[in-house]
DNA sequence: TGCGTTACGAACTTTAAGGTGCCTACTTCC
DNA sequence: GGAAGTAGGCACCTTAAAGTTCGTAACGCA
């Protein structure tokens, strides 16, 4: 391998692998989802422990692992309001929300195509595992 | 972490989730794109070792995991031709081209956006390292 | 008679991501 | 005076993913 270095530099520079790389994270999606209240009407800020309780299952590192990563990519904004204990809130920024749109053309996609690849998948499972044919000729 | 087991279920079946897995893969959506050719012209079936030249770097374990997850998946079809030293195909099918087709509408945000992305990474590294405020409040 | 080619498979090693647990500072409430 | 809640930081550990290496079968060729 050569030219790794190199293609790896390529891959690392390359816009569309860097938005990949950001929006495949287990947890970005899902904090863009809640932060768009997409469930319930208007975006609007959310607390991190409101965040905590809407992705259920997220460790507290992972929680602010994504959202410090969302804030440095100007994708939300991060606002301390110095209260009795300090709270500090969340929110998407128009950046954020672009993003979080084009997110659901994948969206759709899935949606009305992962039924036929999840068929696909089994059928060729089944093919593989079953009497078919010996392995392969 | 009570409920991680069913919260990890539920991520598993949603399948937005299951096409964001398949996509952000290192290779996937380079192989769409070069099975796509991308840049020049109509798309066509090629040859396994065609496909290692085009993506540059990928080692042949990942190129062969990454397209029998394609066929599994039915985005591309493998056919094998009984040449001399016995050749291999893949070739993008409807359902793959209409992934593809849906995977460049991020290129298309990436492409717009990663320059305002990249400028708040780095203001925002900036401001945390440089002689801002101390660390926080 | 080896040597090279094609398209892999399997085993092994390395590396990165994700998770868990323990810690803090500040204040208020019991 | 001690517990509890808020929003994390830090260090360790475990596992999953990526990469590397070696081997294979069939054949053509020098």
């Amino acid at each position: 391998m050569v030219n790794k270095a190199e293609y790896d530099a390529f891959l690392a520079r390359c816009p569309s692998r860097q938005l990949l790389d950001r929006i495949a994270d287990k947890w970005v999606t899902l904090a863009l989802a809640a932060l768009r209240s997409d469930c319930a009407g208007e975006p609007r800020p959310m607390r991190y422990s409101e965040l905590a309780r809407t992705l259920a299952g997220v460790s507290q590192k992972m929680l602010t692992q994504t959202l410090r990563a969302l804030e440095r990519d100007g994708l939300v904004t991060r606002t301390v309001v110095p209260t009795v204990p300090v709270t500090v809130t969340y929110e998407l920024t128009a950046l954020g929300l672009s993003l979080h749109d084009t997110v659901r053309g994948l969206k759709a996609w899935a949606e009305t195509h992962m039924d036929d690849v999840l068929t696909n998948r089994a059928s060729y499972d089944t093919v593989r595992s079953g009497a078919g044919d010996p392995p392969r000729s």
